[in-house]
DNA sequence: TGAAATGTTGGGGCG
DNA sequence: ACGCCCCAACATTTC
């Protein structure tokens, strides 16, 4: 009489659709992780989500311990296959879960959820991740959007998100567990010990997601929209991961945010910078539910003959922070080291490999797929179809960011240089973002040899910004 | 959620 | 006092 709670990404207690209704039921729950990587093709979490993944399963066992409960953790070829197992072993006879909306997770869910059923299972998926399912909002014509502006605008006229569910504080316990693997039995950690600048940037869990949250609320929200630009400052929530991972769920930051704001009076909270960032993400997700292939097909068809450049040295330049322009290296460091990059210069970064060096977008959308710790397809398909200019509400080919004045901008005391690119330390202000244009006598004071201590420019930008123009200006332009 | 190129304006130095 | 030039500061256009 059991009912099998498949947790995926929604690594949480509270706010936990699928587990509230497992638990309001008068019947045992068997809380289960299936490890199946190969159904996600070819978009299986890289080294930095699987350390963010391992991390996380073992707060959640703790959790589900402290409730009287147990995880079950099975590896399998086919999450269907496990399932079938752990009923099984548990007598189950209902099968919850909060849905995913990947293209292969739908694919996997809709095949899972069929076979169940015939199995005479009871099954039921419910909408956790996100604070409006992708098919519920449609234009007037019925499409989905493909403008950001009148997408969350019609959001924002549905009915709120419902208040958050509150975590169950016990679950009732089948007669006979399920056997778990082991936890390192997934192998999800790295074999080289590179975790650490991970480990200490960031806790995951949901109980760290939420103190940053709150954390986030009374240091840095009032001031969000001017600081959020600034990788030098504290300015961001860095939940990324944590939404990513279900630790922590967009409705509790939706509803948080509104208590907090309408408590000290501000009620211009729903058209905050910062909602609207949760905007993007539901809108990320919109366009990957009804746009599938984009993850690796432009949106827009004209891309699909775009002459993109092969350079693997250049990636290479570009993927370890050697390209002699100081933000884009700080950025690709930062995210090498912590598995996170400031929002800011994800988009110079970005900017920089498909128009300075006029390499793929896919190639980018790669690395930090591998790289980043919050690596999400919904999110980082749209943010780099964004920066190319290929994909939904992209920036128009003609924007291009210049890394100097980018950084002299948003970095303007060096700071976030400083700590990324710690050999330019040495150099002022006033050449810290251009160290290949700084006179050799400044060079020298701040002990700087340009191409050994620190790369000369792989490109010039102003070169390179014409080139991308005319290359841009073939396929780009809207008809 | 650019930036460069081009155009306009207005104050100050200077013959 | 006046016109001229220079150029910074700002605005507009263009890619």
């Amino acid at each position: 009489m059991a009912t099998l709670v498949w947790f995926r990404r929604d690594l949480r207690l509270a706010d936990n659709p699928a587990l509230a209704a497992a638990a309001a039921a008068d019947a045992p729950v068997v809380p289960v992780y299936i490890h199946a990587p190969d159904e996600e093709a070819e978009w299986q979490p890289g080294a930095a989500s699987r350390w963010w993944l391992h991390q996380s399963l073992e707060r959640l066992r703790a959790k589900l311990r402290a409730c009287g409960s147990q995880l079950s953790i099975r590896a399998s070829a086919h999450a269907l296959a496990a399932l079938r197992a752990l009923i099984r072993e548990s007598g189950a006879t209902r099968v919850v879960w909060n849905r995913c909306y990947e293209p292969a997770a739908v694919t996997r869910d809709r095949a899972v959820k069929q076979a169940l059923r015939e199995d005479g299972i009871e099954v039921a998926s419910y909408g956790g991740a996100l604070l409006h399912e992708p098919w519920a909002v449609r234009t007037r014509g019925g499409d989905p959007f493909q403008v950001f502006t009148p997408y969350w605008r019609q959001c924002q006229s549905l009915e709120d998100p419902s208040e958050p569910l509150p975590a169950p504080r016990a679950l009732r316990a089948p007669a006979a567990w399920p056997p778990s693997q082991t936890l390192a039995s997934l192998e999800l950690l790295p074999k080289l010990r590179w975790s650490e600048g991970i480990a200490a940037a960031f806790t995951p869990g949901s109980d760290a997601a939420h103190a940053k949250l709150e954390h986030f609320l009374a240091e840095a929200f009032d001031e969000y929209g001017s600081r959020r630009d600034q990788p030098g400052t504290d300015g961001t929530s860095r939940l990324s991961p944590h939404l990513h991972f279900g630790e922590i769920g967009p409705r509790e930051i939706w509803h948080a945010t509104r208590r907090f704001a309408e408590h000290r009076g501000r009620h211009s909270w729903r058209d905050s910078q910062f909602i609207t960032e949760l905007g993007w993400r539901e809108f990320a997700h919109h366009l990957l539910y009804h746009f599938p292939n984009t993850p690796s097909q432009p949106l827009r068809a004209s891309f699909a003959q775009f002459p993109w450049r092969a350079d693997p040295r250049a990636l290479e330049a570009w993927s370890r922070g050697m390209t002699g322009y100081p933000i884009v290296d700080a950025g690709m460091r930062e995210l090498w080291h912590t598995g996170w990059m400031h929002n800011r210069v994800r988009m110079i970064a970005a900017s920089f490999l498909v128009k300075d060096l006029l390499l793929s977008w896919s190639l980018g959308a790669r690395w930090f797929w591998d790289t980043l710790v919050d690596a999400d397809l919904a999110a980082n398909t749209l943010g780099w179809q964004w920066v190319a200019g290929c994909g939904a509400d992209a920036a128009p080919f003609f924007r291009i960011f210049n890394p100097v004045s980018q950084g002299q901008r948003f970095d303007p005391d060096g700071r976030y240089i400083r700590r990324w690119v710690p050999e330019l330390g040495g150099l002022p202000n006033r050449w810290i973002h251009e160290p290949g244009a700084a006179p050799p006598s400044v060079l020298d004071e701040a002990g700087i040899t340009l191409g050994k201590s620190y790369p000369s420019p792989i490109v010039d930008h102003a070169v390179a910004r014409r080139a991308a123009l005319e290359a841009f200006k073939r396929i780009g332009p809207r008809r």
